[in-house]
DNA sequence: CAGGATCCACACGGATACTG
DNA sequence: CAGTATCCGTGTGGATCCTG
């Protein structure tokens, strides 16, 4: 067991970045993490079953998934409720230490909607002038 | 040339998700980037040379400071300024939409570095609990 | 339905050497 | 100093098949 979950490396070594920093990169990797942004929002608004939220997530394989929710709930970020039905049923919620972080990743994600045309943009420009290829 | 750039796939296919989530999902990769994440805290206070911000962050190769620098300067969020002087030197600056992006960023990172130990606490638990290996 | 197990590709990223 | 070029290990993530 324990092979994958995110590996949430910590800066290698080097005595710079003062340490408060070098903590919070394994914080930031998690939510620098395309995908638990991602679930993050979704579960923004209420508890979420898997498929549900694999199917709003669209792009997403269930593996990732599977392991990006491991992640959040190791992180206490998101909590993993069990109905013992059939067929089995689990819901996932934001914990109040999820819902305080989904404030700043929603602003992300704001920003990110607004400012997205003009980032493409600039993109294309870059691309036009280095691409003599 | 242009081999790597860092990759911007934007989601495969799926018509799932809104298209304005499908396109800011380019920029949250950008965003969620550990290295241009770091980057751009380092140029939130006036501009700064390669080897500077390269001392700064620590951990980063000369490589992925410079594919990231270079990816945040696609992205119209870094100037890059040549002098051409022996030995040269290159500033790098935020533009106004990078000033932008950094107050979000800033908030993330203030976040993280806030709830770093909750954080870690809860991995602690979530490990103990099924670490029977 | 929710997810574990496996196989596999390939992009990411480090180390090193060389240049203007 | 500020890169570019190359080699190469490995983590990440998709696809597929199987189970309770």
């Amino acid at each position: 067991m324990r092979p994958e979950h995110k590996n949430v490396p910590a800066l290698p070594a080097g005595p710079h970045l003062d340490s408060d920093c070098r903590g919070a990169a394994s914080v930031l990797a998690r939510v620098g993490d395309k995908w638990s942004v991602f679930v993050i929002m979704m579960l923004g608004d209420g508890p979420k079953r898997f498929n549900e939220i694999k199917r709003m997530i669209g792009g997403i394989s269930q593996r990732m998934l599977t392991l990006t929710l491991r992640g959040l709930e190791r992180d206490g970020l998101v909590t993993r409720t069990v109905f013992p039905t059939i067929p089995p049923r689990v819901d996932y919620e934001l914990t109040d230490l999820g819902r305080g972080l989904s404030a700043p990743v929603k602003a992300l994600g704001t920003w990110a909607i607004e400012h997205q045309p003009e980032i493409q943009r600039a993109r294309m420009k870059f691309d036009a002038r280095n691409d003599n290829a």
